[in-house]
DNA sequence: GTGAAAGCGCTAACAG
DNA sequence: CTGTTAGCGCTTTCAC
């Protein structure tokens, strides 16, 4: 029998079945465990390790985030994340936070601003270290987490939110450019489908193609408010096909709802782009592969995540808040009517 | 001032605080936050509810989940979160846990095998209650869980899975349902677009092509392995165009495949189903969208969700581990040549 | 370089 | 019906 004895400790294995298998102290399984704060021999820390690899230790998160008031968790709370967009935007998210050790609760608001009070409320409860939050308000409530001393920041929050952290994209000027080339194809008569936020403020994709539209001395085209959906997208290339001012180009304030209005639009038999040409928002990748290929305005969905974890961990007591806006870039593909 | 001298606790407010300002024992507090295991007086309850709610507190998870030995969180790992179908599931698995009062802990792999790992053995290390995995193998290495005694259950796992639970779907009869209609539409030769899996184990839905092909007495089809993606799809269907034996229809093993199918199909300008007929696995929003919409093998993502969640947290030690199958169902739209 | 011990916030026996 | 208290597993100060 070469194997060592090991009595199989009963029950999960904690530190201190570790220290007695090791013959050292709790005390220094914690400082070679945790590397620090006091040095340990190296003979020592041999036992040690080998000990934790034969009873198969594995510290408890719980013990821990007790002891130290952290979960090295954050929680995320986006409206959908069947929404290729928030889908990318989480994952990329997880990414950056287990980058820096963090674990990521997922939480979906489906839209609905009693889920998303629940859901942040639940976070706080949860002891996350801090919050990301897509909210569909404006100036979502948080008392909740103020109470608890729980940073968080807004993501995916392009207007104005003083007293928050938040990262957005300049819907503004991506709205602009989309529809300043739609203009520059030589449409005069351009429509807007414009997603419907629960919260009602005031997007600025909307001011975008207002802005593009009066530059340029066109009149405002038709707009038509519908969900941020490829049903909401559908049933408004539905209403736009049938209204008496049809416009020779769309701009859709979602990928999605340019998927719903590219439907209508085959279905009625109209071609895109010779018909009607259409550019949309979001550059998800579900963009590139509809028929024919959607340009659209590409939200940095990588680096805003990136900045969100990143303010999110950085946000020491304190801080001044900071709003980061980021550039989106157009991404032209043929929808609008290059080749 | 009629506003009580509630002295703001320094840091977070803890049961102590609550017992204190109510003017009871914490024991007391306990009880009514947790509705038992003692009763409570009204009149105290009324009390310390209060307190409660002028405190602003918010039991501490980390304290609760060290006690009880529960985090009331479960972990769920997946390929993709980014990928419609699975975006979709985890969606489901989020409603399904939030159902029953726990969190998701979301943790993508990318289809890499020591992500995955690492994934897992990090949830472990969370405490949490129990892990859906949806493996790229298909026998997952789990030593970290079973050591943990961390219930598992494989999630989207179809093939035979001895000694874990698992929840998937009918790959062979979904398939094979698929097969059948194409060849009902008059085709003889059906290619079949199968995506590969790290894992690299026999896909039910080959079985399920080949069948459908053998019954009818027709000759296999080609066959193009590539990935599970858009990309992959698409350059499936370049190969096949390019192919000395270009078959009539094809059916592709997921959405994502068969939507970069058909546009490598538009780019060439073949027409579908005209030309080409095309027939897909997964049932994903975006098959309901594409142009033609895609005749598509449905999963049913919620109930399989369900089921899942429910087999981890009715997962009581000692249980038989089953192995769920659910039927799948064929969703005819236009792309397989229906009107 | 190592160990003893206090205590994080909570639950639930047990005692009154 | 209410209070006292031990202890969940861990970190870290303080003493050796």
């Amino acid at each position: 029998m070469t194997t060592p004895t090991v009595q199989a400790p009963r029950g999960p294995v904690t530190r201190k079945d570790v220290a007695r298998y090791a013959g050292v102290s709790t005390a220094v399984v914690s400082y070679v465990v945790n590397g620090g704060p006091k040095k340990v021999a190296p003979a020592t820390e041999a036992k040690v390790q080998d000990a934790i690899r034969r009873l198969g230790y594995r510290p408890n998160a719980a013990a821990r985030a007790l002891k130290l008031g952290s979960s090295e968790t954050i929680g995320l709370v986006i409206p959908d994340n069947s929404n290729p967009f928030f889908s990318l935007l989480a994952h990329a998210v997880e990414d950056a936070a287990a980058e820096l050790g963090y674990a990521l609760l997922l939480t979906n608001s489906d839209g609905n601003l009693a889920k998303e009070l629940r859901n942040v409320r639940n976070l706080a409860a949860r002891q996350v270290d801090g919050v990301i939050l897509s909210s569909v308000l404006m100036e979502p409530g948080l008392t909740d987490l103020e109470s608890a001393e729980i940073p968080v920041v807004l993501l995916n929050h392009s207007a104005e939110a003083p007293g928050f952290n938040s990262v957005g994209v300049d819907l503004v000027a991506g709205a602009k450019s989309a529809v300043e080339h739609l203009i520059g194809h030589g449409h005069t008569s351009i429509a807007l489908a414009m997603g419907t936020n629960t919260g009602n403020y005031y997007d600025g994709r909307e001011e975008g193609w207002l802005q593009a539209l009066a530059a340029a001395g066109l009149p405002e085209g038709p707009i038509v408010r519908t969900a941020f959906t490829r049903e909401g997208g559908y049933a408004a290339g539905k209403r736009l096909l049938a209204s008496a001012s049809r416009p020779t180009a769309i701009f859709a304030t979602s990928d999605l709802q340019a998927v719903g209005i590219l439907r209508a639009l085959h279905e009625a038999g109209v071609s895109v782009p010779g018909d009607i040409a259409l550019a949309s928002f979001d550059g998800s990748a579900e963009a590139e592969y509809s028929w024919p290929p959607l340009t659209t305005v590409k939200q940095p969905a990588k680096a805003m995540a990136d900045a969100a974890v990143s303010a999110l961990i950085g946000a020491h007591r304190g801080h001044e808040s900071e709003q980061l806006i980021f550039p989106a870039e157009l991404q032209i593909r043929q929808s609008c009517g290059c080749p």
